[in-house]
DNA sequence: TGCTAGCACTCTATCTCTCTGAGTGCTAAT
DNA sequence: ATTAGCACTCAGAGAGATAGAGTGCTAGCA
């Protein structure tokens, strides 16, 4: 695989993914930066086609990409592609306004704006929140017989529910269940909370069961509801454009969104790209629901542990060399955002 | 208008529905409540076609109705079309499940429920909560500087908020702000919260200003969050399948769903059928965007009073003489729920 | 040995032409 | 008022014909 070679593969890619049209050995020749004869490039490209890494849709038409090509390309040929400066101030500013942004924010800010930037669609996963504790456990009387329970994560998540009870309660009955909750739940952990934990709480609460069991499961749905990763997914109408892509997969992903929760979840660290094609080769029955697709997934981190994955679903004719570098600077970004958060809290 | 050609127009229209082809009169003939020759129903069909009720999309075509032939239809063909009993239970059933539903969870279920079965894209407005006042504040610590405002609605809506302050506030703080909070606002409408009235309510703290006028201002963003009329969408992608229906312009609606919101406000009492050609007529600066759709909106109601709206988007080419009932139904089994559970609370 | 010019070949996309059949409107008969 | 019959219209499908982009291969050149 001589430089010639990787260049011309380079060139195919880039022109491919700009026109979309398959790409001839003349209009190779014709860039400024390859010298050689339309029939060398010819000649090179045969090769290239017998690697696996071009394909012609039909005999008398130019060469377009295969995953393959693509991987090789992304791997060996735009390396170090980077954000134009004044491209990362402008984003910079767009998240300068707003310092009190939550985590939840910031995913949907990031999210939507790659989507508007790369035309495709942005995802988002929050890692599993099980290592996150609770932090406060609250009871508000807010109505007749009618209670919010407030729950808040040591992580700064805040959930609340509307719980109707039988009976109302007293002073006395609702310090004691608030002290009760403090007690035993104050500082453990969401994955530690199962329906046999709560089980033994609604026991332990002797005389009270009966009156606060509503509340006590109440808790628990909320905890659950905690517990669930969220999926972010911004711009999928996006895709509708792309002529690859076939609306019926599109419709389908749409529809069921939570199948590609196990590939972002399962991603190593650092941006990785994956190609629906290269997916249902390995894995046939199919997780990565659209055809011709391909997905770019990296992470954000939380004072250096992994707290979510960000990334792109679009057709695999993408511009790799620009998407790449906005990946990067969003989870670099949220990264740094969240982290200082964290940092001025403790 | 005799009553056969009513006949005539009502099976175009159930033809028409259900095969999507145009109806030539052959196929009229063929019915068995029709006992007149096809050259006589050519007659009336030319007549229907001058009245505009009907249209050929080509002269060897059949025909097709028009939007008026829909209205027409709608009027006086289709009274008093009805729900099976044992659809109604059902669905009775589906609601069943889950009485301590919120209503903003039977307008999920009922939306998604609504889209589902007709396979059009299924809305809904709550009324402006202008008449809401708040019936409780509250400000909790939850970490360093951090504190989560709460705020409750007297129609049961539940709202909090994460703030950082400067400094933290020791208990006497807090107990002032909070009875300054509750003497203030308690009872007061959501719709005479302005930002004049914070900034007085901000001068009016005295001391405690500065420390505080974060969460004040924390509190007027929580009460403008609570304003916001909310607009539920589903099913959208259902319309990508009717043919009739431009992607682009479907497209063009996922992107900005907000402008159906002055169409459903505007509607009047009952069940209202609009459609694309009709309104663009009316209002040419196109609130509705898809071309050929129909809309048909009915409304919800609480304890008697329009509570909010709930409506179905679909092709002009849609079974109304099924799905009207459906809407009906929906909007009559939210009213109940919501209502008899505002009994139960006062 | 590597590159290039030239040429025959392939194959899609497009255009035109024709043909078919569904459906109509009109007229004359019942 | 209704119907049978007939000539007419027109969209859509199918069949060639054509143009042009791009290829592979071969022979010649540095």
């Amino acid at each position: 695989m001589d430089d010639r070679k990787l260049r011309i593969l380079a060139a195919v890619v880039d022109e491919y993914v700009t026109t979309g049209e398959p790409v001839g050995s003349k209009a190779i020749a014709a860039l400024p930066d390859i010298n050689v004869s339309s029939a060398t490039i010819r000649n090179d490209m045969a090769v290239l086609e017998q690697l696996g890494l071009l394909e012609q849709p039909h005999t008398s038409a130019g060469r377009v990409p295969t995953f393959q090509g693509y991987k090789l390309y992304i791997e060996k040929c735009m390396s170090g592609a980077q954000l134009p400066e004044d491209e990362k101030q402008r984003l910079d500013s767009m998240f300068d306004g707003d310092g009190a942004l939550t985590e939840d924010g910031l995913i949907q800010s990031a999210t939507s704006a790659l989507a508007e930037i790369t035309k495709c669609a942005a995802v988002a996963v929050n890692a599993m929140p099980q290592f996150s504790v609770i932090s406060k456990v609250e009871v508000i009387p807010t109505g007749k017989r009618l209670y919010v329970i407030l729950l808040i994560t040591s992580a700064g998540n805040i959930k609340n529910k509307a719980c109707r009870l039988e009976f109302d309660l007293n002073d006395e009955q609702l310090q004691f269940f608030t002290a009760f909750l403090t007690e035993h739940l104050h500082g453990v952990s969401l994955s530690d909370l199962s329906p046999e934990m709560f089980d033994q709480l609604v026991t332990a609460m002797g005389a009270y069961m009966a009156t606060l069991s509503p509340l006590v499961q109440g808790l628990y749905e909320l905890s659950r509801d905690m517990m669930r990763q969220e999926l972010t997914v911004n711009g999928t109408r996006n895709l509708l454009t792309c002529q690859e892509l076939k609306t019926q997969d599109i419709v389908e992903f749409m529809e069921n969104q939570d199948v590609i929760m196990p590939i972002l979840n399962d991603t190593f660290s650092g941006i990785h790209v994956m190609f629906s094609e290269d997916a249902r080769r390995e894995n046939p029955q199919q997780t990565f629901v659209i055809g011709n697709s391909s997905m770019i997934v990296g992470q954000y981190r939380k004072d250096g542990r992994t707290a979510g994955r960000l990334g792109i679903i679009g057709p695999m004719r993408l511009n790799y060399a620009k998407v790449i570098p906005y990946l990067e600077y969003f989870t670099e970004k949220i990264s740094n955002l969240i982290s200082e958060k964290e940092d001025d809290e403790t």
